[in-house]
DNA sequence: AAGATTTAAGAGTATTTAGTCGCAAAACAA
DNA sequence: TTGTTTTGCGACTAAATACTCTTAAATCTT
């Protein structure tokens, strides 16, 4: 059961290793999440670009460059970061990819994974990156499970 | 979103689609239902070997031959064709994907999750083929979504 | 016995996802 | 201006998933 890509995972732990950097001035190097968190620098580059083109991060070139939440931690959502990463349908997707589906003719799995995704968005609603990072201590961002 | 894999979606419509022919005496060729629910022969085949080893269909080859549901569609659940075919631990994944994780120090979606997951599980747990088959048209398991 | 039908099995190909590499561009420092 | 740091970006490689093809084995029909 993948919910969601190995891209956005290591995305949102990178963003919520700089939330708990928040009393840090300025920015945070990219290499510096990569190595802290031991994930490939240039992929999570790669991710961060998507995240900055999109309004979430703000980056800097140069010596002491590096990027930095765009938004108070307080005011991002999980919900915000998988809608950029996975797409913006993310939460359309149908859970035994039958036809025709949707209300019309539901199978009966449909009404209660209609619930069960609306439960899920919600939750990625209302938690942000700062209740996230509060929770999590940097160890536990290292190793994936 | 992916929950399911395709090779499990494909099996799935086909089950359901042998549980609506509950009605039928002896063997339906693989072929067939290849062609009515517009699924890859071989693709399909290869899904179904792993079904017979694993119990949940009977198998007979030469004319007149195909598969058959193993027990009464209405003893066949959801839960156990996903577990046959996804894995055995295909509720234990997490959402994040985060270390040391588990009930020790748990990020904020964790709690949530194992509700989510369990509902899920539940689901597939009470959800037989017997039941799909009676609320899902034929016509409604050829196209994909 | 010979040929037709149908599943079993495994090799082979294609597409998607994951991850790597190299260099250009921006900014700074000397 | 030259060199260094750091992000941006595109091409490249690797692995996983999805799909196809070929051949064998079982069973029936004639
Ligand atoms: S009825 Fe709903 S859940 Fe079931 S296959 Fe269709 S869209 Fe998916
Ligand atoms: S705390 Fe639970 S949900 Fe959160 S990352 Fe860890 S195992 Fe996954």
């Amino acid at each position: 059961m993948k919910v969601l890509s190995k891209g956005t995972v290591y995305g949102l732990r990178a963003l919520v290793y700089l939330a708990t950097q928040k009393d840090r001035t300025g920015y945070v190097s990219i290499g510096e999440i990569s190595e802290k968190l031991d994930i490939s620098f240039h992929f999570l580059t790669k991710t961060f670009q998507t995240l900055t083109q999109n309004g979430i991060l703000e980056s800097y070139r140069g010596p002491n460059g590096g990027i930095a939440l765009n938004k108070p931690a307080e005011q991002i959502f999980l919900l915000d970061i998988v809608k950029i990463l996975e797409g913006d349908d993310f939460f359309d997707k149908c859970l035994l990819g039958l036809p025709g589906c949707g209300e019309f003719e539901p199978c009966p799995v449909h009404d209660f994974w209609k619930v069960a995704k609306a439960a899920l968005k919600n939750e990625f609603e209302i938690t942000s990156l700062a209740e996230m990072g509060a929770k999590v201590t940097d160890e536990r961002l290292r190793l994936s499970a």
